[in-house]
RNA sequence: GCCUCAGUAGCUCAGCUGGUUAGAGCACUUGACUGUUAAUCAAGGGGUCCUAGGUUCGAAUCCUAGUUGAGGCGCCA
């Protein structure tokens, strides 16, 4: 059996040549006494034009085929250089695998997103979502491999979790207790692991661990959040990529991040040129340029105090002032972006408005975090350095009402062989929004999930 | 969670300062067409105008509530 891609790739060699094909019927254009259906086998991002003439024995039965019908084809390879493509499959026999019935949604118009959306089974076959999701499936292995040729090693950190204490939203709760079971005063004593557990919304502090040992690891999976938020980058199930590295600190932590995000858009530009022509013409114009220039020029990096400093001298009416105590608005992250044209780290942040885990900086006021943000998908990467000192470590979690008993752990690191050490967070599908211009995360995830929304 | 906007044919949308039987393009069905490229041309079928209530002689159109979706904000990745 031939594939489309394969076809492709050599076609001008096989003139005439029979092959066998099956696919997916993209477009059919009946005539009178010839026809032509554009078939996609899922090899490729584009369709093989197959011709059809009066001479097949069920040539009416052809003309009559929707668009869906799945279809096994054989026929010879014609190079047709004066037409619009250059080769095309001559039918000598048309099996018809699965017919489409007439009230198939998908049309050879555009869609609306919305309508896309509720029609996640369907939505695979149009060009916008074959794109997409291979980019996406190129993203995953351009993940692994960087962080493969650096030597380091992947965890699978738990996606069902006992700690609720990294305040990084809230939690789905994991239980086999119905309603009724749940005791007053110990609610969770009876149930499935004898106390309370949730998804995980990070895999970071298992990381640590790992990292305590490895030095340099990875994890890469699945995280939830509770939060009901509705915004374009929010999902309530999403991937998220987590380095950790001992024997490193912030700068070094930034330099990893600014060298994975090039590596992984090179690797995109490099493997889906086809999908990032294609979003480049109907997604986002600017695509290409962007993705180019950010594998050359080097990424801005700044202070918190810096960033509020540049705000403010922003000739620009913010609805939220800048704070140089808070966090930063995502009106003013998207000026930030704007204003120096490409993903901005920011850094040194202001303790309160960071998680407890974040390493103190000399001025007591500001912790040793980083944000990379990037036009479109807001906050790609959240990172920062760790704090290895158990006294310090421990005020904050005093003073930020984290559980030292439910830590033991963690804080156990602290007491052997601590290390400076850093490590982020970046979000696999607004990664993914980033190198393909889809602005809307939903658009971006097979089957998403946000609230009051789990179909499929 | 807050704010704003929207819901009319399978899809995309027009109609909305109230007034006969609710329209277009695409899709679908039938027919025409000897090279189409989201083919073209002709005809036909297709509607709970989101739901409930209200105002009115009369509501797709105005009002109220609900519901669903989208966008923005907050939270974050």
């Amino acid at each position: 059996m031939a594939t489309v891609k394969a076809i492709f790739n050599e076609y001008e060699s096989m003139d005439g040549k029979q092959v066998s094909l099956s696919g997916w019927v993209r477009n059919h254009r009946p005539q009178k006494a010839f026809g032509f259906i554009n078939l996609n086998d899922g090899s490729f991002f584009e369709t093989i034009q197959v011709v059809y003439e009066e001479a097949l024995e069920n040539f009416e039965t052809i003309k009559k085929i929707n668009i869906g019908s799945a279809l096994n084809i054989t026929g010879k390879v014609v190079l047709t250089p004066n037409r619009n493509q250059p080769f095309e499959i001559k039918a000598e026999a048309v099996e018809i695998e699965g017919e489409s019935n007439e009230d198939y949604p998908m049309q050879p118009k555009r869609h609306s997103r919305e309508f896309l959306r509720k029609n996640a089974h369907l939505r695979p076959r149009t060009n916008l979502f074959t794109a997409v999701f291979r980019v996406r499936s190129i993203l995953t292995h351009a993940i692994h491999t960087f962080f493969e040729e650096r030597d380091f090693v992947h965890l699978a950190s738990p996606i069902i979790t006992a700690s609720d204490a990294e305040g990084a939203g809230e939690m789905f709760k994991v239980t086999t207790l119905k309603p009724q079971d749940f005791k007053k005063d110990a609610p969770f004593q009876d149930d499935f692991f004898g106390k309370a557990t949730n998804l995980t919304v990070s895999g970071q502090l298992q990381a640590e661990i790992f990292a305590q040992a490895f030095r340099n690891v990875y994890t890469f999976g699945p995280t939830f959040r509770a939060e009901a938020s509705h915004t374009s980058t929010h999902a309530s199930e999403f991937w998220m990529v987590e380095p950790e590295m001992a024997f490193c600190d912030l700068a070094e932590d930034m330099d990893n991040a600014e060298a994975f995000v090039r590596f992984l858009v090179k690797r995109i530009l490099e493997k889906a040129p086809h999908e990032i022509d294609f979003l480049n013409k109907f997604v986002d114009k600017g695509l290409r340029a962007k993705l180019e220039k950010v594998i050359e020029a080097d990424f801005v990096r700044m202070t918190h105090a810096k960033a509020v400093a540049v705000l403010k001298d922003a000739n620009v009416t913010f609805e939220n002032t800048p704070d140089p105590l808070g966090d930063l608005a995502s009106e003013h992250e998207k000026y930030l972006v704007k204003h120096f044209d490409g993903p901005v780290f920011v850094t040194d942040w202001p303790k309160d408005t960071k998680a407890f885990y974040m390493r103190l900086n000399d001025d007591e006021k500001t912790v040793a975090a980083m944000d990379l943000i990037v036009p479109g998908s807001g906050e790609l990467i959240g990172g920062s350095q760790r704090e290895e000192r158990l006294d310090v470590l421990k005020k904050r979690m005093k003073e930020m009402n984290v559980s030292e008993d439910e830590l033991w752990w963690y804080l156990d690191l602290r007491k052997y062989g601590t290390t400076k050490h850093a490590g982020y967070g970046l979000g696999f599908d607004r990664m993914l929004m980033y190198v393909t211009g889809v602005a809307n995360i939903r658009d971006v995830i097979p089957f998403p999930r946000t609230p009051n929304n789990c179909e499929f």
